[in-house]
DNA sequence: AGCCGTATCAGCCAAAAGGCTGAGAGACGC
DNA sequence: GCGTCTCTCAGCCTTTTGGCTGATACGGCT
């Protein structure tokens, strides 16, 4: 028991090139494949039924990272899947957990974690960098903060700039329900108004 | 002429490595150093000046890239210097030219592309992604589009999500003088609401 | 000196947003 | 079956925001 073999999926290509070239370094990790989008990356696992996926969240075009840990986890179920993203957004990190990944790693990592991440991904362990683990934790912390599925469609609505009237035209509800969700929206963002909330879920959703 | 000295300043050790494994690829373009913060660039480029200066503009803690370029080209002015970053952001890619950048570079660009960049950026030529380019010839054709400081500031504040009231205390001026620079602000955005306004201010210094 | 851009302030009025209470209809779990 | 959650809607009232018009003051440019 030792090699393990590696997909990597990112849709740049020095971020694959650098990775290869770090993961070269230990003897018992295999890169067989690289993929630049959630398309090949299906197609790759089922060609190569790597040990491991290594796989960005932000995909240019096409299906996203999260998207792609879902569907791969459905059909081959064998792969362990790690994020290797950027950016710790709070509702990336819940989703792609929830999808199915093993394990939430930042690109400015320390080269010994993830080697050891993805070491333990394959013996089921769940490993990830401590700015997105506390991330995760306050999410878990703070049930009561989780938006319902219409008030997260809101929301997303109210970060384009919308104005209640257009909103309730846009989901088909009157304003007054828009109101009422908008309420529920900030009782549970911890804010007073609308600017605020959009403040806070662009951030969240974002960068940082 | 067939030698092109080249340093990289990336905080992520995966796209240095990646990079120096592109770039290794051409018989003329070294990597001669690498740096992953600001401060370490400026110490690089004192001890080697290379030809060119391949940078991102994201960097973790301490000088951010902008600062970064700044203070390389005023002390030592020959070197050319690439941004090499993941967003094209409206914000970043004006201060970046104005602060003396030779091109901008997206991350998912060509490897022949960001080769002749490099190649281009020492007989002082300026390239640059399609996207980026685009995005900066909008702003020039539409100057009167640019905020003036005090308007920023307060432009800076409202994607904190104060109100206007608060906005005025911040800044110790009246709330009728915050309305009127509002006013000036959804103008020059093109917006009506402040909710839009946010939401342009954030995405535009921000991301995609 | 005259002009322009910037920053400051005021008052008025209409529209939008927010706080509050209350309430009905499905869906789901136990 | 009963409680809980979610989504829907209404009315009322206060606060906030936005549109408009006009005004003063300072600095720089010509």
């Amino acid at each position: 028991m030792s090699s393990i073999t590696v997909l990597l999926v990112d849709d740049h290509l020095v971020v694959r090139s650098g990775l290869r070239a770090l993961l070269g370094t230990q003897p018992d990790l295999h890169v067989i494949a690289e993929a630049a989008s959630g398309e090949e990356a299906m197609d790759r696992v089922q060609e190569h039924s790597p040990h491991v996926v290594v796989m960005d969240l932000a995909m240019g075009a096409g299906m996203d990272g999260i998207e792609a840990i879902r569907r791969i986890r459905e059909r081959n179920g064998g792969q362990a899947i790690l994020v290797f993203t950027t950016y710790d957004s709070d509702a990336d990190i819940v989703r792609a957990v929830d999808a199915g990944a093993m394990g939430y790693l930042l690109k400015d990592a320390a080269p010994e974690e993830i080697f050891s991440a993805i070491r333990g991904a394959v013996q089921g362990k769940s490993v990830m960098s401590p700015p997105v683990a506390s991330r995760l934790f306050q999410q878990l912390r703070n049930p009561e903060e989780i938006l319902t599925p219409r008030e997260a469609e809101l929301l997303s609505l109210l970060t384009e700039g919308l104005s209640n009237r257009e909103l309730g035209r846009r989901l088909f509800i009157s304003e007054a329900t828009v109101k009422t969700h908008l309420a529920h929206i900030y009782a549970k963002l911890g804010v007073e108004t609308r600017a605020a909330a959009i403040a806070t879920a662009i951030r969240r959703e974002g960068m940082r």
